[in-house]
DNA sequence: CGGTGAAATGTTATGACATAACGCTATCGA
DNA sequence: TCGATAGCGTTATGTCATAACATTTCACCG
């Protein structure tokens, strides 16, 4: 069982529930992204039958920062990046398209680049995403250069 | 019939069709991002029938830059920076919660750094998708700041 | 001219991703 | 104890995208 013993949760909001305790280590244990259909199926044993208990969940988790959605694939990853585990730091990610691996990153330069520019242009920034594709160093590396 | 009189189409591939043009059109004259099944409700009575036919014409001008998928909304706008039309250009693109107006440019920094890190982490990058979600100056000078 | 191959088209069916709407339950502070 | 807030479970539905197959169009060439 989760968050049970040992701590009083007295309104720690970074206390996660079982479903979203599950749907976070079922992305923990994952090599790559996972839809939320992927995840459903991974979680039947453990009781979980409708897709937005998934859902719910990885919204929870995204807001916190300790899951991120990616939009080019419509999937999930966990964070690997414990800088946005407050939930306001902008990551990048660079997606294998042979071998599905995500590379989480974060390039400050990248970022207040954006900022600048949304401050020049008067656009109130919430929520930027950086999404590279192509193909790793490993599959570049083995299969048909 | 579109591209009939007046032109030899003499192999061009930048040489639309039919319904690549209606689609084209259909995304130029609108104010914000459509979907494909927003495109294809507003070329029924051009005779068009099937997601596909919209899905099919998308993807060759976005192929060809003349417009682009925003990801994070699942929505297509037309080009607005004929810089892109070679294809190869990458752009980023502010779109605002309110009013749901897409603004593009391009940030050659941005681009540069990406392309880094790629280069430093052998990854071969073939695609970039930048997007910034937050609301334009326009919205945030009219209502509820 | 008539054949040929590549690209585009039309159509049906299906798959994949996401949310609306409802009612119930657990928890916590006043 | 009571009311508020957040989470949960379920059904139904909505939205986005592609598979598969038959047909049409058209530049090209013998
Ligand atoms: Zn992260
Ligand atoms: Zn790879
Ligand atoms: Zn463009
Ligand atoms: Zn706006």
């Amino acid at each position: 069982m989760a968050h049970s013993h040992d701590d009083h949760h007295h309104e720690r909001p970074r206390d996660l529930t079982r479903n979203q305790d599950l749907v976070l280590q079922t992305l923990n244990h994952a090599e790559g992204p996972l839809s939320a259909y992927d995840i459903l199926d991974k979680l039947r044993e453990d009781g979980l039958r409708a897709p937005l208990q998934v859902y719910r969940a990885l919204d929870k988790l995204v807001e916190q920062g300790l899951a991120h959605r990616l939009e080019s694939l419509s999937a999930f990853v966990c964070c690997a990046d414990a800088g946005c585990h407050d939930g306001a730091r902008t990551a990048a990610f660079a997606i294998c398209s042979g071998c599905g691996r995500v590379d989480e990153f974060a390039d400050p330069e990248v970022v207040e680049r954006l900022a600048a520019w949304a401050q020049e242009k008067g656009f109130g920034l919430e929520r930027t995403t950086i999404e590279l594709r192509g193909r790793c160093a490993r599959c570049l590396g083995s299969s048909t250069p």
